[in-house]
DNA sequence: AAGCGTTATGTATTTGTATATATATCGCAT
DNA sequence: ATGCGATATATATACAAATACATAACGCTT
């Protein structure tokens, strides 16, 4: 079945910093708690989940993710309100896109 | 400078079909009457452009382009009324795109 | 101090994509 | 019939991105 795709990110100087990966990786974080725990869910390797997330909070103000290691339960990873914040917007973005994809009349044309 | 990003495209099960690449292809296409030439104003391989065409016109209905080979200058292509139409149309949706982005707020989220 | 599960980090390997290269084909004009 | 410039197509090479792997460090609990 045909259908119209879409895909939004922030960059900086041409560098992807936020997109649907980090969105997607942040709401796994908060509901695992764990970073580890959280890429397998995803089936990413633990390694692109940790830079990841080091390259949201060093281009943030705020950091999105607090990661903790040792303790008790050997560390963890929590996902600060800045951080629920960002994935909120992106969420809004991307449904008024979806949105707006919906009116358009580009599938028509392609069989 | 930070900035939001956004890519539109028309799948089908999963296969890209038509996207930001095969439109400034065909846009280039019409200019140059070669799909050569089209493809190294590109910078794009011959290879790349070539498969990218068979692959836009074998799924429409229309083709989108028509090549030709062989004859006085050794042949051409020549974009199909179709092929204008499915470009504007993609055109006009990435605008609206756009100008919907240009009214969020998660830039102001991240640093 | 021993054990646990997690974060932290570098390196090697694999995978997939893009490109380069080479060659064949076509058909009109001269 | 020969030359030209374009399309047509397969294979080999190069490059980049993702992943796998291995190991260290951490700090709380018992």
């Amino acid at each position: 079945m045909k259908q119209i795709r879409i895909k939004c990110w922030v960059e900086d100087d041409g560098e992807k910093l936020f997109g649907p990966g980090p969105n997607e990786l942040i709401k796994k974080i908060h509901k695992e708690g764990s970073l580890t725990k959280a890429a397998a869910v995803m089936n990413m390797s633990y390694k692109k989940a940790w830079d990841m997330i080091q390259r949201l909070n060093q281009n943030s103000e705020e950091p999105l993710v607090i990661l903790k290691k040792g303790g008790y339960h050997g560390g963890g990873a929590e996902v600060t309100a800045h951080g629920l914040e960002v994935v909120a917007e992106y969420d809004k973005l991307e449904k008024e896109i979806t949105d707006l994809i919906n009116r358009q009349d580009l599938l028509k044309l392609l069989k």
